[in-house]
DNA sequence: GTCTATAGTGCGATAGAC
DNA sequence: GTCTATCGCACTATAGAC
């Protein structure tokens, strides 16, 4: 027997995301959070740096798969292609079946200020991690900054149709469609932006 | 004579710059900031509704810049044509005179990851704001929003080039130029994505 | 303007795992 | 014994309520 039951973070994560959900995350401090699970404020603060912590501890993966998907992208392939495999690696950490958690996290996140903003803080995160990993491959520094931006871009909003309700589409075929968007927008740019 | 000295506000956002730049914004207090200006911290409060928004007021101008640049743009421009517009009216927001208040502002805010986050949820903001402008012309959702972000991605990384050390071009010859390599990258993207 | 709840930190104590 | 997760307590600053 274990004096103490392995996932203490795990099991914080989803109690937070319950009250959260159930009260609002104004409403619910460490100490509740915590005392759901058996355990004190002082401990949620030992696993997360913030309170908000607590809800993005799974971003990790993303980031990793993120990252593989960039550094596994064919020799030679332009930096739109790369950013477009790491999308499609990342579209693996979304399968179908987590679409209701998403969405419930997502909701949560959506309500608090405080909360979009560390979202977006690690959107950046990806975005950075993703600008090196081009960087890495010989792209230019702005180059790199812009298309992993450009791939980030796309990440979010095609988060934002996948949770949609009543959206059928596949993560993977939200990213592809999303890029394609985007790729055509820009070619409609007009050719002289200067006067 | 008024029994307070107007300008309250700016007093405080120059003192806490000040404060912030010398040491560092987690060892400053909001009562050092409003000490420093003869006032209480309950008066910076009623003044910002946080500690991190005293770096962000001016940040009004750069949206209504953005917004209006984006609905004087020409009948008939496409989406991509219209953020230029919005880039363009932004660039007023920083002549080179600035720049060296920017760089104070940017080096503080650039080493503490709260203000980091407070930045980025600003630049959402503008994203936002943008968005909703393309959409009141007609453009679609989707589209708006992509080409909206890309214009804050341009208008993001143009500022950090802007106040790159040695950096001499302007702000409105950064935006197009960075533009324009965004319009590269995407037309050399690979015509087919999925397999 | 005062008063208070909460976030978050620092440090020492405890107690099981090894 | 060491290591490590947890707890308990004291403390400051933020931010909002009154």
């Amino acid at each position: 027997m274990t004096r103490w039951a392995p996932g203490t973070a795990e099991r914080l994560q989803e109690a937070a995301l319950a009250l959260f959900a159930d009260r609002g995350f104004e409403q619910t401090t460490a100490a509740d959070i915590a005392q759901s699970v058996g355990l004190t404020e002082r401990t949620f603060f030992r696993h997360f740096s913030d309170k908000r912590e607590v809800l993005f501890h799974g971003q990790r993966l993303l980031a990793e798969a993120f990252t593989s998907g960039a550094q596994a992208a064919p020799d030679g392939a332009s930096p739109i292609e790369i950013v477009a495999c790491a999308l499609r690696s990342a579209a693996s950490v979304f399968p179908d079946e987590r679409r209701p958690h998403s969405r419930a996290r997502r909701s949560v996140i959506e309500q608090n200020p405080a909360l979009r903003e560390r979202e977006l803080h690690k959107l950046a995160g990806l975005s950075a991690a993703l600008t090196e990993t081009l960087r890495a491959r010989g792209v230019a520094p702005l180059a790199a900054a812009l298309a992993a931006q450009c791939g980030v871009t796309v990440f979010g909003l095609a988060f934002t149709q996948w949770i949609g309700e009543g959206e059928q589409r596949s993560f993977d075929a939200l990213t592809t469609q999303t890029l394609q968007e985007l790729l055509a927008l820009a070619a409609k740019g007009t050719p002289r932006i200067a006067p």
